[in-house]
DNA sequence: CATAAAAAGGATAAAAATATCTTTTGATCT
DNA sequence: AGATCAAAAGATATTTTTATCCTTTTTATG
């Protein structure tokens, strides 16, 4: 469903929603394992929603990754339009063009329901309702 | 949500399952361009498909692929498990390996609903069923 | 100010997915 | 049998995705 960059992405980001804010960073060394991914291959996940004000970073001694407030507004889908590209998002199953509800492909009706129930979570989810949501069980990561 | 491979496979079945039978054969050559994919990367993708029974073929002179009565209750989903292997469907939207009901990961319980409806339309609809839900309406694939 | 810490950025490598080309095998027709 | 046609199979190339490494910039602190 997703590639496994926005995997991780999406699994970083929620990292960030339950263990940080301005005050409480976390250094891409100490949370790549919890996403099972190397080092480096994270931080260039994080450096690309940084830019794109998904999360928020800061330099030097003392720095790191962690979520602000106003990060939390931003939903799964927002993570992975950053990470896969706006264009690799939501298009036909069968991957044709102008597929819409007038011009239906063979699946439209068919797939069309599961495909957007499954969109709109990843839309309407923000970290902060996905943080509250958890409520108290510590989502598991590895394996 | 489907690789391309996928996509392609799917498109070339329900042109099969429109337009073939035992002595309606269609040519790869006659074939790709409805799918919009080249001549060789098709051959390839169909011979998968014959190799594991989705589809039926026949070499040499009048041969070609078609789709016989035994292929039509073939699934979507076992075209897909052929193409881009069993293990790549199916797997927790996170990519967590044993994400189920009991431990779930953190977007289960959300995504879970979409994703298995999802799942069961292309684990329900046969080639069989497709077609006759297509009544009249051709479908179409380019662009 | 010097130094260490940490993300940012650039360049490169490895793996997987997608695509093409060539040869082989099997079927059909004359 | 021989010629031809079409899929099957094998080998190779290209592109995209995933991953690593190394240098630079920024920041805090002693």
């Amino acid at each position: 469903m997703l590639s496994k960059s926005s995997k991780y992405a999406i699994k970083a980001a929620i990292y960030l929603a339950l263990h940080t804010d301005e005050h409480n960073k976390i250094l891409v060394r100490d949370l790549h394992d919890k996403i099972r991914v190397s080092e480096s291959y994270l931080a260039k996940l994080l450096q690309d929603l940084s830019r794109h004000g998904i999360i928020s970073s800061t330099k030097g001694r003392g720095g790191g990754f962690y979520l602000a407030e106003e990060n939390r507004q931003h939903s799964l889908m927002d993570i992975v339009k950053v990470i896969d590209g706006p264009d690799n998002v939501n298009s036909c199953v069968l991957g044709i063009h102008n597929c819409d509800a007038k011009n239906p492909c063979a699946l439209h009706h068919l797939v069309g329901p599961g495909k957007s129930a499954f969109n709109s979570v990843l839309q309407n989810t923000t970290l902060e309702r996905l943080v509250s949501e958890l409520e108290g069980e510590e989502p598991f990561f590895p394996v």
